[in-house]
DNA sequence: AAAAAACTTGACCTTTCGGTCAGATTTGAT
DNA sequence: ATCAAATCTGACCGAAAGGTCAAGTTTTTT
């Protein structure tokens, strides 16, 4: 049965131009996949709760992505992407430490706020063991990791930045931009402030900087 | 039906004293579902997975706790208790900044190191909205902070502490050590060392004291 | 206008889920 | 030794899961 397709409907699309339509319905499926997931989690998601919230019937949302995991993999590959381009953009030789620092994460927070959902998606895969994405942390994002961290020895070994293991701080800045799009409700439980409010989004990007700047900047009157 | 019952028989054991083998496979269920659900999340682990890993049959499981619930809920106020504990122990007004804050982190990512399970369950709940512990967030965890921001504030006023939004330097305490449980996979994989290892502990800890410590310590050479 | 390709969808399949229950067995107090 | 309470467990239930399919409608190509 079936035997004369090799590739799905889907997977065959991305060889001739895709339509109006199949682009139009695609982004209405991630988009309602995109909230369910990051509410729910993977397992916790049906492809009916998919469907229901884009407003479309199961069979449709399976005739275009074929099957939950595809759609989840199709999110996760779109979070992976900007991540690393927002890295690479920030965290570059031609920076001072400060800029660069000071940029990216304002940057990662802004992003923090304003795609919450993806950064829980993310979170998510990570913490289930990264089932879907092993490749993906041992390959792309490890030697990304290496050319950020040649870029921060460089800036120790000029003298502009205290010494410090760049992995880690790498590891510390997300972990701290990334609280507050993970645990925005236990952020916002405790200050009993919307998360998006301005204020707390101007005491994270105070108390970060200050945490990193305050600590590795050597000799500029902070 | 079981009109006359108020109290489930699992919760009728809290009037009389345990018993050994009550102890005993509550114990033995806890600690097969902490694994699964640190794996699986609440919605991707079934009962009959825990009682599997438990070695025991799921009927057998559910005599004991009931529902899925009860057990996830157990999990989580142990977790909830042994933080708290901490933090109340380390940040306490008699400390100096320093040895307080030294403390508290290597506590926190000792205990990364040591019980990342329990760690990934409450994040995961966190990430999931808290939906089974909103009432802990607003009221027990909020008043906490409240009364660890006060200990942070009397430091700052004495000159102790350069000035910092006491709650958000929690935040990003919180964030950094429990990303070395949370996301350990992740870590490992970009480092391609186990999380376990001893040397990267040390640069985790010496890597998130001089973050807090070298940034918001006043005077004294770091 | 006709044929082909793309899209839509209700109905259906199998598997697994959380939970129940009746009856069997073990344990502990007297 | 007796009996009640506690424990154990295979069998079962309705609901919901991911996914398939065939028959239909719409759109595009010629």
């Amino acid at each position: 049965m079936r035997g004369q397709a090799i590739l799905t409907l889907a997977e065959n699309r991305a060889l001739r131009p895709p339509g109006k339509l199949r682009t139009a319905r695609i982004a209405q499926i991630l988009e309602a996949a995109e909230l369910e997931f990051a509410t729910s989690g993977f397992e916790g998601t049906s492809t009916a709760a998919i469907a229901a919230r884009a407003g479309l019937p199961k069979a449709n949302v399976h005739y275009y992505f074929g099957t939950k995991d595809k759609i989840y993999r199709a999110l996760l590959d779109n979070i992976l992407l900007l991540w690393l381009d927002e890295a690479d953009y920030w965290i570059a030789q031609n920076r001072t430490p400060r800029a660069a620092l000071t940029g990216y994460i304002k940057a990662k927070l802004t992003l923090a706020r304003q795609k919450p959902l993806a950064s829980r998606i993310y979170a998510n895969e990570l913490l289930r063991g990264a089932p879907h994405i092993a490749g993906y942390l041992h390959i792309a994002l490890r030697s990304r990791v290496k050319n950020l961290s040649a870029v921060v020895t460089s800036w120790v070994e000029a003298g502009q930045l205290q010494p410090v293991a760049p992995a880690h701080l790498l590891f510390c800045i997300w972990a701290m931009t990334q609280t507050y799009a993970d645990f925005a409700v236990q952020i916002g439980a405790v200050l009993a402030k919307p998360i998006l409010d301005d204020e707390v989004f101007e005491d994270a990007v105070a108390t970060v900087t200050k945490l990193v700047l305050g600590s590795l900047l050597t000799e500029q009157t902070t």
